[in-house]
RNA sequence: GGGCAGGUAGCUCAGUCGGUACGAGCGUCCGCCUGAAAAGCGGAAGGUCGGCGGUUCGAUCCCGCCCCUGCCCA
């Protein structure tokens, strides 16, 4: 593991995870400044371009003149890859250690932070193939598909359960593709790089009124207009980009399902939702200094980091 | 003042022709997660069945009174 950084106390990547809403953003912005570092996005859904008000991206403005990396690379009508995800991120985090930087990894999707800094790498993948089980998974029922896969592959089938139509045809898909096992079990973490991470800790109420009032702020800056824009950008047809929090109820309410205050409604539900489950996936991760959000965070997070 | 409907899990509501509540959805909590991960999936905990009396071997379900909510009549 070659060591580039200047700052000789710092580690080649410092990652910030945490809930939605918690306050990732600002944390990297500072920690960047004070470690000489570059940003690199972790948020699966700040990837996509025009995606800005509905997933919090930070503005130019409040970058502080800090590179960026990783935001606005995808059109709202390709799918999202994890894989692809993890290719870029790789290059972008040892194109900032060959600058003699800091990589201040940023986001709130638990796999791609993985995917970016752990010793992961995911099989294959072929629409036809994809295209085909899926069908079958809708016709048959996701339980005759794991029949199959238990067949197949008996230690993956024990691993999913019957009813996760999504991961048995992954399952039967990598099967199929490779001719080996699917691992149907997340590896421990082993990271790639010299990294420590950091998670933002709120209470679950605190983070709860957040999430409301940011859910209200997007709404104060024109998120119902963002959506209405991108709809003449294909989202509906984005099969992960329509999915994304508010923007999947927006376009509920532009279809006539639900009134315009239900769609926002069920946004900060949704949100809440959310959260409770990133705190899930990254609470299991041994390797997370948790650090109470608050004013004093910006400070406790740098001396973490030089203490690591 | 009178009449009607209703008061069952945190919320919205099923249900029991009297025999230990088969409850459901949502919420909450916990967990899973390898090319859709702001997605997908699972598990658990929650109920003096409005209150008090009565009838009965036994009442959430029958009777009486009371309280609360909504609607109607005066």
């Amino acid at each position: 593991m070659r060591r580039l950084t200047v700052d000789a106390a710092a580690p080649q990547v410092v990652a910030v995870v945490g809930p939605t809403a918690a306050g990732k953003s600002d944390l990297g912005v500072a920690l960047a400044r004070a470690l000489r570092g570059e940003v690199v996005n972790a948020d699966s859904m700040q990837l996509y371009r025009g995606m800005d008000v509905g997933t919090a991206k930070l503005p130019e403005s409040e970058r502080a003149g800090i590179a960026h990396h990783l935001l606005d690379v995808w059109e709202v009508t390709q799918t999202a890859s994890v894989a692809e995800y993890q290719r870029l991120a790789r290059a972008a985090i040892d194109a900032i250690l060959a600058r003699g930087r800091v990589a201040v990894l940023v986001g709130g999707s638990g796999l791609y932070v993985r995917a970016a800094v752990d010793d992961l790498s995911f099989p294959g993948t072929d629409p036809a193939v994809r295209a085909r089980l899926e069908a079958e998974a809708q016709a048959l029922g996701a339980p005759a598909l794991h029949d199959r896969l238990r067949a197949l592959d008996p230690a993956a089938a024990a691993r999913i359960l019957p009813t996760n139509a999504r991961r048995v045809v992954r399952a039967l898909e990598v099967v199929e593709l490779t001719g080996r096992p699917f691992a149907a079990a997340l590896p421990g973490p082993r990271a790639v790089y010299d990294v420590a991470v950091l998670g933002v800790h709120v209470a679950v109420d605190a983070l709860d009124r957040r999430i409301e009032r940011r859910v209200e702020r997007m709404w104060e800056r024109g998120f119902p207009a963002e959506v209405r824009a991108l709809v003449g950008r294909g989202l509906r047809e984005g099969r992960t980009a329509s999915r994304a929090l508010g923007y999947a109820q927006l376009l509920r309410h532009l279809d006539g399902d639900c009134s315009e205050e239900q769609a926002r409604a069920e946004t900060v539900a949704a949100t809440r939702r959310f959260a409770r489950r990133q705190r899930s996936w990254f609470r299991r991760d041994p390797r997370v200094r948790w650090l109470p959000a608050g004013p004093a965070l910006p400070q406790a997070a740098l001396a973490a980091v030089r203490r690591w």
